[in-house]
DNA sequence: TTGCTTCATGTAACCGGTTACATCAAGAGC
DNA sequence: GCTCTTGATGTAACCGGTTACATGAAGCAA
């Protein structure tokens, strides 16, 4: 037997789809006698609305899309469970729209979207997601986060990269690092063009040395990035890796390799993932909290929802948290405002 | 201006709504120059369907409620990580749904997916869920996983948290551990239940000394836990903990109060989250591939939704992944099929 | 009693798609 | 030329809700 709809509690109650409609949707204008006899009757029948049908006549779903490019590792956890948090709070679905990195995808999926979504939250730090951006229809409301440049002005929200990186990097010179390794990561993707974009500037400007190796975000690029340094017998005393995930797998590797971290080679992330504090040593890192970052977009697209007027680029300005796995220097422990406790 | 409707197209390319239809879905009973206007005209309005109409009249949604319980920690991470990977082969949707433990509101967001989705996975291991299990419309179909149980007959997938359980005693029994303490999950979770079940039978059928301290699968309560035995200067050589976010927790504790594991104090955990090989020592634990879970949950939906009938309960045998955290015993190393390399 | 207001209730259009069925033109067979 | 078949296209009902507007009864004033 099929779902009972409006009409099979309209017949059943003897009264018309309208009255029951206003039963259930708490409208003031019935009898209370009615409204309870209609009540009685929709819970006798098990009858629970047609999401789908109200959304259509309203026009509004209660529900917004996620459009990010991946959901391996503890970042997209974290800021998916930020923005679960705060859409349940307004009464808001989450629909989940991975991309698995393929742009054409991306643009599909994206016009699944329409009519099934009031709005989306869209992580694309793919420099080549411009197509992307340019499907996104302006009478969607969206807030783009972390995303790469495009043409036109749209509420966004992103982490200083470059700051975060000129902070690490201060970090590791304060602690009389000179020669620095920094693990990019994937080169179209803009928070990994920031972050090594900062670090050569500070780099350039304390006169400290620099070598890039490539990276890709994953561990593994991180582990092989101290295999090749190995290898050739570089000579260096700290390594920055692009993201938490690759310092991790190059801390590994440096400890499988005999070498002494932080006494002979410090090491330095970015994200500050939950597992950075539990590692050994734990992970110094250049720290946002995600969770927050992802409550806060999904604050603003509500907004953007109910009418509200936001062109603005928002910023989350990283700071570094001090771990051991980088020398602690004076200032560090004791004054300086850049470090934090390790515990949120 | 508003979006184009299917009626736009219709109007500006001089045909009826039905033609438009015809020519976007792909029928063959309509004139390839037609169809090729009709998509030029819809292109040049630039034209996207309304997925909810859409839904509407197909009564299909191609999209799936995810019910569970929490999104912390890694173990939500990946098991979503497996669903998506399936779900978006198969050309469906995610839409997330997190109960946030409160019971009663899950029986609303329950609700809310009528009309939403064609299909759910619901993950509810609190003994109290029976009321949601009532509410999950026989209509609705569903998988089950990890749930607790109820009366009728469902799709179902669980993990064989006994026999997990039980193989986790029996390698640390193997390595000579004889006085072990087992930090329970929250007692009114299922997986909780009969994890302390298994580790109950398999001490007394050992004869290993058992004592059990509660705690709530959060980090905290792991370090909550060695604290309390420290501060009674408890005597034990192991800790088996129900979860490996406790187990972490209890091993940093023990890391911090100077005991050496494994040598004084073996420690194991269960779930194989990515962390667990992360942290050093590196934790041993009961593994299942949750990814794969995930994954096998939205196969089976798929099914369903499909038609097919499937009433099984599929079950899922953890094996142990003997890491450093516990006492290495020959058997395990060599040929104890056991044991499984820590990449996957 | 009549006329006016107020308020509960019903009727039917609408949201934006899909599709069963009706229609009509063209081609085939005689 | 006439009928029959075939296939493209249009018409309108339908999915399951919401809601503007119509209706009609009750209450009240004169």
């Amino acid at each position: 037997m099929p779902n009972a709809t409006i009409r099979d509690v309209a017949r059943e109650a003897s009264v018309s789809v309208a009255s029951v409609s206003r039963a259930l949707n708490g409208a003031t204008n019935i009898r209370p006698e009615l409204r309870d006899h209609i009540r009685d009757v929709a819970n006798r029948l098990g009858y629970v609305p047609h999401a789908g049908a109200r959304n259509l006549s309203l026009a509004r779903s209660s529900t917004i899309g996620v459009v990010v490019p991946d959901l391996h590792g503890e970042f997209f956890s974290e800021l998916l469970r930020g923005m679960d948090r705060q859409a349940s709070e307004l009464g808001l679905h989450l629909l989940l729209m991975v991309m698995h990195g393929e742009a054409d995808r991306g643009v599909t999926a994206l016009h699944a979207m329409r009519g099934r979504v009031d709005g989306l939250v869209v992580m694309a730090p793919q420099i080549t997601s411009d197509e992307l951006f340019q499907h996104l229809p302006r009478t969607m409301p969206s807030v783009l986060v972390n995303c790469a440049p495009h043409d036109g002005v749209r509420p966004e929200l992103r982490v200083d990269n470059v700051a975060g990186a000129v902070a690490v990097i201060e970090h590791l010179a304060a602690g009389g690092c000179r020669r620095i390794v920094h693990i990019a990561g994937p080169e179209a993707n803009i928070d990994a063009q920031e972050r090594l974009r900062g670090t050569r500037e500070a780099c350039a400007r304390l006169g400290v040395d620099l070598r890039v190796v490539q990276g890709d975000f994953n561990e593994d690029s991180g582990t092989a990035a101290i295999a090749t340094l190995q290898a050739e017998h570089a000579d260096y005393d700290a390594v920055f890796a692009a993201n938490d995930m690759m310092a991790v797998g190059a801390l590994m590797a440096l400890k499988r390799a005999g070498v002494a971290v932080p006494e002979q080679v410090a090491v330095a992330g970015f994200d500050n993932i939950p597992l950075t504090r539990l590692i050994s040593p734990a992970l110094t890192t250049a720290s946002i909290d995600i969770a927050e970052f992802g409550a806060r977009a999904v604050v603003r697209l509500a907004g953007l929802i109910d009418g509200a007027a936001d062109d603005t680029l928002e910023w989350r300005e990283p700071i570094v948290i001090a771990r051991e796995s980088t020398r602690q220097y004076p200032k560090t422990t004791t004054e300086n405002p850049i470090r934090r406790g390790d515990r949120e």
